[in-house]
RNA sequence: GGCGCCGUUGCCAAGUGGUAAGGCAGAGGUUUGCAAAACCUCCAUUCAUCGGUUCGAAUCCGAUCGGCGCCUCCA
């Protein structure tokens, strides 16, 4: 079945056809990179991970393009705060947004295009949206005049009359001074004395917001491609204006499909830099691990907003986020169902036996489903489950259950966990080193040492050897008042913080 | 003010014309020395409210109430 996706150009779900067959190139607008990645970022990266993710399963061949905006007036304000250079500014918040994607298992882009690298790039495009009548020079700078371009708010379904009273009174009067008409937009922005500047032909500046991503998409995916995506703050005035300056410049429609996603909210409200109520993903995860940020992401459509909350002790510091803690529990589950598929007795596995429960055989096409219809996340997390749960079905210990199971159910099984760590991203690591972390980082919170835990376990197994279960069950107690669960398994106890 | 989104069980969350997925919490059971984990069963005649369209609506239309986003830097 074909994938749809939700359109915000259309305002409706269109089924997605490439523009050369096999091929998809998709631009997601990254970051401007002055801080860290905050929570909110990091599930906007998530979404379209799992959608470039999802069109590779599905066989198509993807250029993924993700820009990072290295020349930036917040970037420079941050250099002239910290007293470094801004290209060391950039240079070090970059380094931390690659670490940052790397430890969320985001795939890297295949081009990650900055804009300092690409001056010639929008020189010309600028240049060609002088000579095209679109865009003027005022001073140092140039503008893009947005009264030119008929198509205009045809994205974020707004009338130009409508901006213009909004534009109105919110700009500083030498701004509107230079422009023609206060809804246009800069192009290149001329550099006062002193400040950062590149040379272009109409002097010292630097480029305005929007005008890198028209020029390096079009560099690396041409002037019409696939998929551009962003987070829905994106739509305009960004992307609205990207539209504009590309589609002036080459006369021809610029992306086929745009997909934005919702916003992390904190207490109903965007999360956002500017309301400065974020979290840094790094800063976060002494209380989870990335994977359980990346499962919380996928927890409601892409589309949708997702809530944040978290709990504070009474000094006002923050102890734990709940939601995601919770999310961490499911990729437990995850890595423990894989852990006892793992563990099944061989003896148990027969070949000639045939039956493979159908929530394993046909996951993989069920998962594709649930991505296929608009990236339905829920819905793939949902299939998921009833995967796993089948899995841990099939894999009850021997001595419970002596049914033999098909080894085509423990292939089907084992093809299931690769899918799910190919597509969703989830599952990837060594189940017991992830257990162990999760767990020890729990102990530590609770200021105990896996040490002393297994030496109360070897005192209670010893109990237990000579049948004393009173013992046994003081320190099993003595252990759960701090939050310790033991499991008595059949290749000995392990234990475990919830 | 303009444009747009949302309101589903105690909580989180899918479903967008054919009779309510999934998770958490809760209840019962299988298993266990007892537990935990795992699995099984149960858990919304009802989808903010009120009207309308339809054989049929959580899903479409209108009104009302409530929440949010964009219109300015923002994933």
């Amino acid at each position: 079945m074909p994938l749809t996706l939700y359109d915000t150009l259309s305002a409706r779900k269109r089924t997605f056809e490439p523009l050369k067959p096999g091929h998809v190139g998709i631009y997601v607008c990254g970051v401007t990179v002055y801080d860290y990645v905050h929570i909110g970022h990091a599930r906007s990266a998530t979404v379209f991970d799992v959608m470039v993710r999802h069109l590779r399963e599905s066989g198509f061949i993807v250029t993924y393009v993700r820009n990072i905006t290295d020349i930036d007036d917040k970037i420079i304000k941050r250099a002239l705060e910290s007293g470094e250079e801004t290209a060391q500014v950039a240079e070090r918040f970059i380094e931390a947004f690659r670490q940052d994607m790397r430890v969320l298992n985001l795939l890297p882009a295949d081009i990650e295009p900055k804009v300092s690298e690409h001056l010639q790039e929008i020189y010309q495009l600028i240049s060609e949206l002088i000579e095209k009548g679109y865009a003027y020079q005022a001073e140092g700078d140039v503008y893009f005049s947005v009264s030119r371009f008929p198509g205009y708010g045809k994205l974020s379904h707004r009338s130009l009359v409508s901006l213009a009273t909004g534009a109105s009174g919110r700009l500083n009067d030498a701004e509107l001074e230079r422009k023609r008409d206060p809804v246009d937009f800069a192009l290149w922005k001329g550099a006062k004395p002193g400040e950062l500047g590149w040379d272009s032909p109409w002097g010292r500046g630097r480029p305005g917001w929007h005008i890198e991503c028209s020029a390096m998409s079009m560099r690396y995916l041409g002037e019409t491609f696939d998929i551009h995506g962003g987070g829905l703050d994106l739509v305009f005035p960004h992307h609205e204006n990207e539209i504009a300056q590309s589609e002036a410049a080459t006369g021809k429609p610029f992306a086929n499909f745009w997909v934005h996603n919702g916003f992390v909210e904190v207490a109903k409200q965007k999360m956002s830099k500017s309301l400065g109520n974020f979290f840094t993903a790094r800063e976060c995860y002494r209380f989870f691990e990335p994977e359980a940020l990346r499962y919380f992401a996928l927890t409601v459509h892409y589309r949708a907003p997702l809530n944040l909350d978290w709990v504070v002790d009474e000094a006002g510091r923050v102890t734990g986020f709940p939601s995601i803690e919770e999310a961490e529990r499911r990729v437990e589950y995850i890595y423990n169902t894989q852990l006892r598929l793992k563990a099944v007795s061989p003896k148990r596995i027969r070949e000639d036996a045939v039956e493979i429960p159908e929530e394993i055989a046909l996951f993989p096409e069920r998962l594709a489903a649930a991505l296929d219809d608009d990236l339905n996340l829920p819905v793939a997390l949902a299939v998921t489950h009833e995967f796993l749960k089948q899995v841990n079905e099939l894999s009850e210990p021997a001595g419970k259950r002596k049914i033999a199971i098909a080894r085509k159910a423990v292939e089907a099984a084992e093809n299931g966990f690769l899918v799910l760590g190919r597509v969703l991203g989830l599952g990837y690591d060594d189940p017991s080193r992830f257990l162990s972390r999760v767990r020890e980082r729990r102990a530590k919170a609770r200021g105990i040492t896996p040490e002393q835990i297994e030496k109360a376990i070897d005192e209670r197994i010893a109990a237990r050897k000579k049948r004393d279960f009173i013992q046994a069950d003081a320190i099993r107690s003595r252990l759960a008042e701090n939050g310790i669960e033991l499991m008595d398994g059949p290749e000995g106890t392990t234990w475990h913080i919830p």
